[in-house]
DNA sequence: AGCCAAAGTTGTCATTGACAACATCGAAAT
DNA sequence: ATTTCGATGTTGTCAATGACAACTTTGGCT
């Protein structure tokens, strides 16, 4: 073991992502972290400021790496921009469950409030993105008469919403007997159809 | 100053509302709180055995008030079950303004998890009188072939994303310069019409 | 009058985040 | 090749906190 430990950084990132994942954002320790990766207990604060610090980074590479998603799902969907939307809607509850500690960072109160440069960049991109999308949906004819801004918080609400109860099934849900991929896209399909030839 | 403070309990909670309105949930401290009371460090503990166990008493007070502001909008909205599922989507949000930090306790996921026999009871109460309002909607005509689990879930997904959204503001929102109620009587309007008319 | 359980207090400990001062290493410049 | 210096780790320390144990006060019940 060399004095260096040559990728402490993304060490401390990665091995946060499973500590949140079982224990949750708020079990989440510096301290913890730094004896799990057999480094001194102020190795981490090299990298990351604070705890804070530590979830913005976490938050902003789940951002990219969810935009990525995005913009393949959304090529993958076709032309039509209600599809394209619609698929919009369902990778965002894929990303979530492929990523609980990714989404779990980038939806926490505290890391949004105290977001950093980088964050908050890529907080508005993705705000952008999705306004964008849906602006589409509705030129192709999903509520032509309904306010933009009315839409997007409705789908991003709804989307997000979804995300969250069904990810750590905080909330009582009765057993369903599906795949919750399938319900997923259920619910999502109650927000925009799956096809402009639907509407 | 008795030695015995008499009310201590209550202004715990209420105490630990204001703290996390303005603070935010992780904020919380027991020791703040008994400090703000002038009690000594450890008095909050003949109460409430930690701090999940404070948060947990107000999710289930919060619970209890929503239950009973559910309820009257139900009432008020009349004999139309579809005009009564879209006034319980505006009253969840309507009463996650009025109360930010019940909603918040009430939407915790530490606190969720280890919800004690209280505030489980709590949880299924409100999932039930959910379900069995969305039931009714549909029977009056709303999305009829859709299954029940599935549009239990996409309207309470809406409705609780869109008072996480709002609440606030955690998410870049566009200025609308309309009042947020407003706004969110459109959002839910989205998902149950107001009347059985507009089916 | 006296008991006793509820409600408060003081004392203490381990854990943590934060910071300061010091140590080591490797890569760039000479 | 050497030197140097900034990046990365380490040790040491402090104040705040949650949790718990042991003791004290108080008011209501018998």
């Amino acid at each position: 073991m060399t004095y260096h430990h040559g990728n402490l950084r993304k060490e401390l990132l990665d091995r946060a992502a499973a500590v949140i994942v079982d224990q949750g954002i708020d079990a989440l320790s510096l301290r913890a972290l730094a004896r799990d990766l057999g480094v001194s207990h102020a190795a981490p604060s090299r990298h990351f400021k604070d705890k804070t610090a530590l979830l913005a980074a976490l938050a902003t590479e789940g951002h990219r790496q969810m935009t990525e998603a995005l913009n393949k799902a959304a090529e993958a969907a076709g032309v039509d921009p209600v599809a394209r939307y619609n698929a919009l809607g369902r990778e965002v509850i894929h990303f979530s469950f492929r990523n609980p500690a990714y989404f779990k960072a980038m939806n926490h109160p505290e890391v949004v409030r105290n977001s950093d440069e980088a964050l908050a960049q890529a907080q508005v991109t993705y705000m952008e993105t999705t306004r964008k999308a849906a602006a589409a949906a509705q030129a192709a004819g999903w509520h032509p008469d309904e306010d933009l801004d009315t839409l997007v918080i409705f789908s991003s609400a709804a989307a997000l919403g979804t995300a969250n109860m069904l990810i750590d099934k905080n909330v009582y849900i009765p057993d369903t007997g599906k795949e919750l991929e399938e319900l997923a896209a259920k619910i999502i399909r109650l927000v925009v159809p799956s096809s402009a030839k639907e509407l």
